[in-house]
DNA sequence: GGCGTCACG
DNA sequence: ACGTACGTGACGCCG
């Protein structure tokens, strides 16, 4: 039973930004047939269903600024001064959400002069006084002030659908302060997105120190004469003014002079007419669906489907007209073994459904999957080509993929399940594979088979109907070029890459581990005689207590959850304690021995004595590919003995051998292409050692002679910075400087490339302005943490608004190496065959004949696979096993 | 299932 | 003032 007693208030304009921003990346798809745009009335409309249902309240107000003028900007002239203007896409729908409101019996409110804020402290106290339980929505921390015994506030988190709820405990847990604090914490900090000023050098770690001290603005300043000397001192005795007029700024008042009372916040519930109406104008179908039959909201409408006979098969197969969309089904993630379910066949709306794959292979239907002039739309076209090659099949004519499109249209959606990515892009009517088949252990095959088929149905249904609005947003995007030319060929090209293989020499890896073995023996009990104890030197937990609290070691850093003894660690402890120094040594070969020995013994595949990794073409946020069951993007290279795993990477047959080419810097020479700056292009037109080129330059030497290897490790340090989207912390960190060293040779670094500065200058201004970034062939990533007010989160969206265009250009630059590649070793019609990607490298085997050729080939493909302002360079190499490769 | 650690580009 | 370098996957431990 909902309490009668319990007041919803909802901070109306941060709660519609954050929702705004929630769907910024769909702010195409959200606009209604008069141009509106509706990203955040629908993400509000969600947040708002969400909410009623949680809370149950008796009574709801939703409160709105008034307008830019308050008591605040009276007090003090450039209050919230430096807000960057509300997007006209936001505020042309902010009217319109009090029609929303108005339709959902819900009272809005504003008043002059006053904040949304102060209404809400306002009511929360009258509130509060006569007995309410009272929840308050907003997206703004600043609002936690007000949680006491009574009353709580939720704080969006992760766009708007999930709430952080802010009691005093959990306030005190976050902050160690109460929530009356806050507000002498921000008297003290200051606000920069407020733009009132604090105590100047003082920021929030400062404040809470002096607050746990002093208790509160006035507590510190009445005692003063208690603080040491310091700058910090200084400070506060120079700012008292600022402190105590910020500190009235973050007051939120609870005495607004309301023209309304809880009387008129009664929660009447849903005018469904007048919110039919408004769904109407909104183009929301998905929520008209659910008023007009509320009690099955989740109820999906069943689809027809056929069981398809054998006998069938050739004539439905034959009536078929245009575009025909397929489905195979394998429950298990690793589709190169995984056990057929099901498949499904059909279009407009007419399905055939089987759980008999054998019916593919009649003569009509392989030849139907194969024929190129045949449009198929599927999910997935790279698991489908694996599973059809199973079965001794080829796929051909895909037009349309929905996974391949939709990860085009926003990588952040990496998910894989066809029901979920169907729901991104508002198509409700398919389940999703969990709902069906279960997760974890409990994931199985329905008992009822008409379950399957139904669900077989519903995703081919979904493919179908969500094509056509797929590939218009690609073309809107510009974006048609890539999946046509570039992902689609692209997914057939790494099948065919999984399923050769890659032959794995077992007697190789089992040598290895007897050597690996006994050196870990030999240094387990060694460690153990060190710490006079036995103890499992892999549990981080059991060595941190060992290291630090038996042997009393200088702790150097702490995680989370205790004492770090990561690399870095330890090795600064390896000068005291040759303990670490085994330790290393201890964790080094365990690493290759349960990661890479063991590891890959496990998935050599028995029949064939090879290993087949999936690519996942669809997962990372940059357009880069990864590799999963096993990884085979990251075995060892850099020291001797994890080196010697790669001894075990063979060719398929005798007498043929392993030929790998790389591009170098390729990350380097699409920044000095995109930024166009003439000194790093420069460097490279002349062929130079970019890392020495670049400690020539911010060194200010004359000569490469005067290059120290000092210095060319520091300038390749911030090479890495640059391309990462450089900080000075970072750096610092990176090369045991100071700060302001680093900082140092960054300002030498812009200095001396000034389109570099430029360039992330620009690509920032620009991820702002439209929300996302792109590369060279238009791959998108949207940042939507670009507008945050949290600094981590808005500075890692910069960073990678500096990177994402340099990794996923040269991400796209070898993809299209590789289209061409495959295409010229079968024009060439070479035995060779290209066996991995490893993001700027391509791994082959080939008979020793041709060797002579791929040297010729490859590095002529892959350099030729763009053409960019600065030259591109291949290395390459051969041997008998992937270890022997050297590259030159 | 989250965390710490460490392998790769 | 804040506290991180960008992008990944697999392993063992621990609750």
């Amino acid at each position: 039973m909902a309490d009668d007693k319990h007041l919803l208030l909802i901070d109306g304009n941060s709660v519609a930004f954050r929702a705004f921003f929630a769907l910024h990346s769909q702010i195409n798809t959200f606009v209604n047939h008069n141009g509106l745009h509706t990203n955040a009335i629908y993400a509000f409309n969600t947040m708002l269903d969400i909410v009623l249902k949680t809370f149950e309240p008796s009574h709801v107000l939703v409160a709105f600024d008034a307008g830019k003028t308050t008591f605040r900007t009276a007090k003090f002239d450039d209050y919230k001064g430096q807000r960057d203007k509300t997007p006209s896409e936001l505020s042309e729908q902010l009217p319109r959400l009090r029609d929303l409101l108005a339709a959902y019996g819900i009272c809005s409110y504003e008043l002059v002069n006053y904040e949304a804020d102060d209404i809400i402290g306002t009511l929360a106290q009258e509130a509060a006084a006569k007995g309410f339980t009272v929840d308050i929505v907003t997206g703004d921390r600043d609002l936690t002030q007000l949680a006491t015994a009574a009353v709580t506030v939720n704080v969006t988190v992760k766009g708007v659908n999930q709430l952080e709820a802010y009691t005093p405990a959990h306030v005190a847990e976050k902050l160690e302060l109460t929530p009356q604090q806050i507000i002498d914490m921000k008297g003290l900090a200051g606000d920069t997105s407020d733009n009132y000023p604090g105590v100047t050098k003082v920021g929030e770690k400062t404040a809470i120190k002096l607050l746990k001290q002093f208790d509160s603005v006035e507590g510190i300043y009445e005692n003063l004469d208690q603080l040491k000397p310091s700058k910090m001192k200084e400070h506060l005795i120079e700012d008292r003014e600022q402190a105590f007029l910020s500190k009235d700024l973050a007051t939120i008042r609870q005495d607004a002079p309301l023209t309304i009372g809880l009387a008129d916040l009664v929660y009447q519930g849903r005018d469904v007419a007048a919110l039919r109406d408004f769904y109407t104008e909104m183009d929301f179908n998905s929520f008209l669906n659910k008023l007009a039959d509320p009690a099955t909201e989740k109820a999906r409408a069943a689809i027809e489907f056929q069981s398809l006979t054998a006998a069938d098969v050739p004539a439905i197969l034959a009536s078929f007209t245009g575009p025909v969309t397929f489905y195979l089904e394998m429950l298990a993630t690793n589709y190169h073994t995984a056990p057929f379910a099901g498949f499904v066949i059909g279009q407009k709306g007419q399905w055939y459904v089987s759980t008999d794959v054998d019916l593919l292979k009649l003569p009509a239907f392989a030849k139907f999957l194969a024929d190129p002039q045949q449009a198929k739309l599927v999910f997935d076209v790279k698991r489908t080509y694996v599973g059809l090659d199973r079965l001794g099949l080829t796929l051909a004519g895909t037009s349309f993929d929905l996974l391949l499109v939709s990860y085009l249209l926003n990588p952040n959606d990496s998910g894989n399940d066809l029901g979920k990515i169907a729901q991104l892009h508002q198509y409700r009517e398919v389940a999703t594979d969990e709902e069906v088949y279960g997760k974890g252990a409990k994931r199985a095959l329905p008992e009822d088979l008409q379950v399957l088929f139904q669900h077989l149905a519903q995703k081919a249904q979904a493919i179908e109907q969500l094509q056509p609005q797929l590939d218009q947003q690609l073309e809107e995007n510009e974006q048609d070029g890539l999946f046509t030319e570039m992902e689609l060929p692209l997914a057939i090209v790494l099948a065919q890459m999984e399923i050769a293989g890659i032959r794995v020499d077992p007697a190789r890896l089992n040598t290895l581990r007897k050597n690996f073995a006994e050196r870990i023996a030999t240094l387990t009990k060694k460690i153990y005689a060190e710490a006079d104890e036995e103890f499992n030197i892999n549990s981080s937990k059991q060595l941190g207590e060992i290291l630090f609290e038996k042997m009393n070691l200088p702790v150097i850093k702490k995680t989370k959850t205790g004492y770090s003894t990561a690399v870095g660690v330890l090795e600064q402890l390896k000068s005291v304690a040759p303990i670490a120094s085994d330790v290393l040594d201890y964790r080094g070969l365990t690493k290759l021995q349960s990661t890479y020995v063991d590891g890959l013994l496990k998935v050599i595949h028995p029949d064939d004595g090879k290993i087949h990794t999936t690519y996942l073409q669809t997962l990372t946020a940059t357009g880069r590919l990864s590799s999963i069951d096993p990884n085979l993007q990251n075995i060892p290279v850099r020291d001797e003995d994890g080196r010697q795993i790669r001894q075990a990477f063979v060719p398929r047959e005798a007498g043929w051998q392993i030929f790998a080419a790389d591009y170098s810097q390729i990350e380097l020479r699409v920044l000095a292409h995109i930024s166009h700056d003439k000194n790093l292009q420069a460097a490279f037109s002349e062929g130079a050692d970019i890392h020495a080129s670049t400690a020539m330059r911010i060194f200010g030497l004359a000569s490469a002679a005067e290059v120290t290897p000092n210095m060319r490790r520091q300038a390749k340090a911030v090479n890495f910075g640059i391309v990462y989207g450089i900080s000075d912390y970072g750096l610092s960190q990176n090369l045991g400087i100071t700060r302001k060293q680093a900082q140092a040779y960054i300002d030498s670094y812009f200095h001396e490339y000034p389109n570099v500065k430029q360039y992330m200058e620009d690509i920032v201004t620009a991820a702002k302005k439209y929300g996302y970034v792109e590369t060279l062939f238009h791959r998108r990533r949207y940042l939507p943490d670009i507008h945050s007010k949290n600094f981590n989160l808005r500075s890692f969206a910069e960073r990678t608004a500096m990177n994402t265009p340099i990794q996923g250009s040269a991400a796209d630059i070898i993809k299209v190496a590789m289209l061409n590649m495959q295409k010229a070793l079968q024009a060439h019609e070479l035995q060779a065959t290209m066996l991995l990607q490893v993001h700027d490298e391509l791994i082959f085997e080939a008979p020793a004949a041709e060797i002579a050729t791929l040297e010729q080939l490859v590095p002529q493909v892959m350099d030729a696979a763009v053409k960019l302002e600065v030259p591109m360079k291949v290395g390459y190499g051969s041997g008998p096993t992937w270890y022997d490769v050297k590259k030159g």
